[in-house]
DNA sequence: CGCCTCGTTGAGCTAGTTCAACACTTGTGG
DNA sequence: CCACAAGTGTTGAACTAGCTCAACGAGGCG
């Protein structure tokens, strides 16, 4: 059963764009709530348009399973869907022709994929599950139309999808000038930031990439990574036991 | 007196995507054509529905004239409308708030600015005019009841701003991969492919911007990108006098 | 003319890469 | 159940691409 919070993604926004510091603004953009909302009811945001439901689960009706290290989408795959993380996580990764591979984003629950391929009606990128996940597959054609009739629909996918520039301008910032022990700790403030938003503990977390997917991320070697961690644990910012991390100085981490 | 191609976009698009070799996915994305177009007219592609062209005249009648350095918008504005690049070049750039300064695109003649703001209905970028410069103004809330009624208009959008996102990815692909020299060969090729697209030489041209700002864009120091040019002209790829460049071996510089 | 911004080149330095060794975990099949 | 292979993470040591600092030359403009 879909449940809408239109007035989720205006939350985070205002959350998110006043939070720009040494993090970066990598915001959850989700076009629904995830999967064990405590309260699964429809709101509509501002416009009190009432929304026709049916056309809603129309929408929503199929969620797709996928497996951890398979893909929900390929690049060059025929673009039909965009898609809500309900359980789990992914990662987007775009590659070049001869080899070069680089992770453009880390999807937790929430959150959605897949917008970058209504430019070429093809995907841009691959999106591959990093531990066992489902996601809620939304026709991206209704949408569309439902969008014409529905404003505050209409306004919410042109926030998402202007989110995600924002999100894109943010990553350029940092790989274009931050400092590797930088991105490693923007990176912790902006996951624990998520994790929040998603209801877990800002302080603890289980990261579910590997090191080389950070790196790739960031824009640095796994060592690199790993090497930063260790450095942020000496100075007491942070604990760090493989995939599982602890936010000890908030604060520190920020003025990095 | 405007002038809409809409299924600019679309040729623009198929060029594009079979394209994306070593060089960036940076596409040019018009609203509507450029200042200078030859016939103006209007064609609607696909959908055949009359266009009502009052209205469109009502969203593109202000053009600005933004003269070199001075700001079409900035960081923090109030968002109300978007930009087509009428006459001239802009860059855009993100300001991290202690200082990083990051270029995110240069956009010339017949290309868009100005979608970043959607999302937090504020801009999240200065855009800066690199020569004298004339921009379109197009006011956000009507380009959308605009394309709440014309299907075509709303694809048109969607289909901007996802290019967008993909041609970030392009730019993050690059800043984690490529090495200074690669970044050098496809920001020329880039700026090549566009300036092709504009009617132009995409053998001999003008950079209007510094090295310093190419620089920023491209992740590297204005030293190593002058360094880069040094050595590419040594190579016998091109030939760079100042801002003249001239592109003498192509296939070279794409195989980078 | 003199001032300022811009571009080029050199020389030394350093942050991050690369390569290599080793420990720990996870999953697979006998 | 263990054994063993494959994937993952940490750390060290040497190397290098690109940065930093510095000098100088060439335009543009009041």
């Amino acid at each position: 059963m879909p449940s809408i919070q239109l007035e989720n993604a205006a939350n985070e926004a205002s959350v998110s764009s006043t939070q720009f510091r040494a993090q970066l603004p990598m915001f959850p953009h989700a076009f629904t709530s995830r999967a064990h909302d405590p309260m699964p009811n429809v709101h509509v945001a501002k416009s009190s348009i009432p929304l026709d439901l049916n056309r809603l689960d129309a929408i929503l009706s199929t969620t797709r399973k996928v497996r951890r290290g398979e893909v929900l989408y390929r690049a060059n795959d025929q673009f039909n869907s965009i898609y809500t993380v309900r359980v789990g996580c992914f990662k987007t990764v775009v590659t070049h022709r001869d080899g070069g591979e680089q992770v453009t984003g880390f999807q937790l629950a929430g959150e959605t994929l897949g917008l970058d391929g209504v430019f070429a009606e093809r995907h841009n990128c691959d999106a591959i599950a990093l531990e066992d996940s489902e996601a809620s597959v939304i026709r991206f054609a209704l949408l569309v139309s439902l969008c014409r009739e529905v404003s505050s629909m209409q306004h919410h996918l042109l926030r998402l999808m202007s989110g995600e520039i924002v999100r894109e301008s943010g990553l350029l910032l940092m790989l274009g000038t931050m400092s590797a022990e930088q991105r490693v700790a923007a990176f912790l403030l902006d996951i624990s930031d998520r994790m929040k938003a998603q209801g877990y503990s800002p302080k603890e977390f289980n990261l579910r990439m590997t090191r080389q997917e950070m790196g790739s991320y960031l824009g640095i070697e796994l060592e690199t990574v790993s090497r930063m961690f260790s450095k942020l644990q000496k100075r007491g910012l942070v604990h760090v036991q493989g995939k599982e991390i602890r936010i000890v100085d908030r604060l520190g981490l920020s003025r990095m």
